[in-house]
DNA sequence: TTGTAAGCGTTATCAT
DNA sequence: ATGATAACGCTTACAA
């Protein structure tokens, strides 16, 4: 029911093989005889047949990406990064969330990427998740976006120093008593969130500043978890007078908090976020911005270079991206 | 270099037609042999290859999904949805985005989409969008999502009636100078906009209340389009004292663009929006909620229902799913 | 530069 | 219930 390569292959008087070649660009192919088969591809509307190239070369052309959700902010806006290049570069994106909308864990994702994908890309799953470890395992090239491991190509921001530029904003601007809203509690270790909370301490340690264990709380990255963490801490006996917060989305919730009990953020309190969310500007949110789409964009253009470069081994190191502190009206010197 | 359906087969002391028999599940295979078989795929670890299953049978088990934007709300809750969805159907989701994340016009889908895919997802777009006729034309099974056009099976709300309720609910409050925050000045008919002005049309003509040109203005759908749209109604002669934004983004813009002016949503000024965002509690906007993640989910479950009953004109027809008005702070009555 | 033909790994149609 | 085998549509040595 379709055109076949035989069928262009007859209209123009050739074998398959030079159709096959001249239609995918290869050299050795006289250019009269190029430009006819082109146009009697086109004239009779052929359209390969993936499925047959595929298994006749033995590549798929086809990437995976794993994400952990798919309408939260942050990975939307990888996956949109990612998108743009796989699709300049003519790759079918396969995509594969790891836990449901609700949050629940879902089929491992690396049976179903064996002969089906030549590449995966990866957006922030914690380093020993075990379905990352699984991924990693099947021995096929992959990019890591948004955390990062030895021996793996990854494309990242540095997160020490972002919780350390977010801390110190806040510590030049007088405060001592500084929260932080994390993401979970018990967490694997060279995570971002765990990064951050390194830059955090760093800052803390570096000015002299006392890291109180009862100014930090957990928002789960999310907005309500955000919003919990915060209450948590403004009824503490003596409460910050101002809060890192490790992601805006969790800032959001805690500027809901600060207004809750009458708390405006930049000034009674200040607020400082990671991200650079597209909200963060409507909300005022001071915020350490990275480069999402372009963590997702670079990350693809890693992955593209390497499946077209044969070498398998060209895998390339660990990219980090710059991140960028911008102030904004949730932060203020401290009041005396 | 991959285990193949002939190992197995082999290892099993069967041909392959029992094997693939046997691993698909099929009738007609004796209990006994596809235990063997599957305990020898499996410690075998044999994976089957898409491509030449693709290739024998003429079916590839990939679904597009086809969207103007990924990294939106709207689109990547639908998005989700849909994943979800395909994901416990076994089916591979294949993402195209018919816009960079700037904004600018790309490839055609259609031509990426023949032999590739068995069917296709397509997610808001305007109904006569050139490209959107151009995957039509492939006809192959394909649903809508938040469009609908007679004639493809879709799943949307009833976009005159969302605009017509909150408009109402302006209405019911006494507001009698209603502006409006559109999506596009120009625009083909038949899209979410344009019904949702119809409703909102309706309900005023129906309270006997003038529709002023004057009080309508463009967001273009984004946050900084509903500021700068909202900043136009509030430099009229007369405001309107409430407004009717057509999207919950678009309303985010507009309450920056109120409380730029001095003015709060729900006092001396009224606001509702469309959509349920994430956001919209947080910064306690009315609006009417759409089960954006429903919209997608349930367009995935008919067309794979499609692809799945061999009949090739199960279409189904247009899904119609409910809304909600949820009454937050931004309305309130209008003040004598 | 072009053609020949042997795969690629399944599925599906007949037989048995 | 199982087996043999011809497709499926392309790529790629190898020849010419």
């Amino acid at each position: 029911m379709g055109i076949t390569i035989k069928d262009v292959a007859d209209a123009a008087g050739v074998s398959t093989a030079t159709v096959s070649r001249a239609l995918r660009g290869l050299p050795n192919v006289d250019s009269a005889t190029r430009e006819r088969i082109q146009r009697i591809a086109g004239e009779l509307d052929y359209v390969i047949s993936p499925s047959a190239s595929r298994l006749a070369s033995g590549r798929t052309g086809c990437v995976a990406v794993i994400t952990p959700y798919i309408a939260r902010w942050y990975f939307s806006t990888v996956l949109s990064g990612v998108e743009s290049v796989l699709q300049s570069a003519g790759m079918d994106l396969l995509l594969m969330s790891v836990s449901t909308p609700d949050g629940q864990h879902r089929l491992p994702p690396a049976p179903r990427l064996r002969r089906r994908v030549d590449g995966v890309l990866v957006i922030a799953l914690p380093p020993q998740d075990s379905q990352l470890q699984e991924v990693l395992a099947l021995g096929m090239p992959t990019s890591l976006i948004g955390l990062s491991m030895p021996s793996v190509p990854s494309v990242a921001i540095d997160d020490v120093l972002a919780g350390q530029i977010a801390t110190q904003h806040l510590i030049n601007l007088g405060h001592e008593r500084i929260g932080v809203i994390n993401g979970a509690p018990i967490v694997s270790p060279y995570t971002a969130e765990n990064d951050r909370y390194r830059g955090f301490e760093q800052a803390m340690l570096g000015a002299h500043l006392t890291v109180d264990p009862m100014l930090e709380a957990y928002g789960y990255f999310t907005i309500a978890g955000g919003e919990q963490a915060m209450t948590a801490l403004l009824t503490q006996k003596v409460p910050p007078t101002a809060v890192f917060a490790m992601s805006d989305e969790m800032a959001f919730g805690a500027m809901k908090a600060m207004r809750a009990h009458g708390l405006t953020p930049g000034k009674e309190i200040s607020l400082v976020g990671v991200d650079g969310h597209d909200m963060s500007e409507f909300l005022d949110l001071t915020t350490v911005v990275q480069p999402v789409q372009d963590l997702g964009r670079i990350a693809a253009e890693a992955l593209v270079l390497q499946l077209r470069s044969a070498s398998p081994e060209v895998a390339g190191d660990s990219i980090r991206l710059p991140t960028q502190l911008i102030v904004r009206g949730s932060t203020s010197p401290r009041r005396a």
